[in-house]
DNA sequence: TGTACATCAGTGAACGCGCGTTCACTGATGTAC
DNA sequence: TGTACATCAGTGAACGCGCGTTCACTGATGTAC
């Protein structure tokens, strides 16, 4: 759109952005059952009722969480999957791509992390549906690879998820290496790259 | 011990599996870092100040639902990877173990899935440091067999802690279809059978 | 451009409610003699 | 076995506090003419 958005549009969507903001923070110690509408709003410094302005609810709120970080995580994945170079420099380069976005995003990954299995349904959920599509775009990523031929369609999703679910693996032990510190890191993509490696030989090796 | 607890000491164990019990129950629908002591001790039917007598806070009473959850795990975990039988009778047994532990214990399992990375500390690392201990005995299992041979220690580890991933990965699966019902019992199975048959792929043409 | 009216993001007071924690207590169970 | 005292799991009242939600409002922004 060339045209843009009026005063009053912008302003609204800055008080939005900065109760996202603040809710990803507040989530860095807490899960989000347990976070407060007031709590948010003290945090952006707006009174607690302008929260439904924006969101129905914290619940609500989750859901466009989700849609931002995996948002975020989208682009990574196509890179993460490409084809150049030899089966060990193209592990090396998706555990450097994970470990950087996790340096990048550490809220967003943790977010996602702790809310997969949390206890707010509808974030649950949307957060299910993001992965299958994910997992769905590395399936069709794999398909256009050479490696792939003979391979069945629903081989290659059972490999593409388990390579989606590596992912988050990977990422959220990179957290913990975060908070850590120490060798944690190195250890962290060691481990990383030798799962990743036992798949590739196990993906090189399958009885198609 | 011979001699049978006091009556005493029987009745406020019994107050206390009930205030765990309940808990669990709780749990199926929210997080830990959202759990009332007051919505715990209602469910039991004693007052909100009898929760003191035996537990800190409910972050407390979290730290002691990991051990009784992973407890029940435990057993499991030498059948999960024991030797008998070729590849795919192990893979089946297996897979088969784990459907029958989500069936016997679906709200362990949820609370473990749902708390490994929630949103209470000294809970997520009771369940980190459970998880490490248990891919160390699985490290050890696999030493046993002869298919280890010839394996450097620290690739046994990282496969064991893949195998402790995938289960609970699997677990989770099986949660999932337990709540939606219909066949994704059998689809999960399948994924299941079919990434756990890629590892063991991996596994016996991993350049030693 | 100027005027008159409509829209609506953010306000602030008020509400009823359940929370965690404290405290002194009760009465059944345990122990010493 | 009986008695006198100690222990301690569970009680119930009370507290101050922050919660989510309602409501009528204000005043800057948007729109029609």
């Amino acid at each position: 759109m060339s045209h843009s958005l009026g005063i009053r549009q912008a302003q609204k969507q800055k008080t939005r952005q900065a109760l996202l903001d603040a809710a990803l923070v507040l989530l860095e110690e807490q899960s989000l059952s347990s976070l407060g509408l007031r709590e948010v709003t003290r945090a952006v410094g707006v009174a607690p009722t302008a929260f439904y302005r924006h969101f129905r609810s914290t619940a609500d709120l989750g859901v466009a969480l989700v849609e931002e970080a995996l948002g975020s995580l989208h682009p990574m994945i196509g890179a993460t999957v490409s084809a150049d170079g030899d089966t060990d420099e193209r592990i090396a380069r998706a555990v450097d791509l994970i470990a950087h976005h996790v340096d990048a995003y550490p809220a967003h990954v943790r977010f996602i992390a702790r809310e997969r299995h949390g206890g707010v349904a509808p974030v649950r959920e949307a957060i299910r549906r993001e992965l299958t599509r994910f997992a769905e775009e590395v399936k069709a990523e794999l398909a256009g690879h050479p490696e792939a031929e003979g391979w069945r369609d629903d081989d290659l999703l059972m490999l593409a998820t388990l390579y989606v679910d590596q992912m988050l693996m990977t990422a959220s032990l990179f957290l913990e290496a975060l908070e850590y510190g120490g060798r944690e890191r190195e250890r962290a993509a060691d481990l990383a790259t030798r799962q990743l490696r036992l798949i590739s030989t196990g993906r090189e090796h399958w009885p198609k």
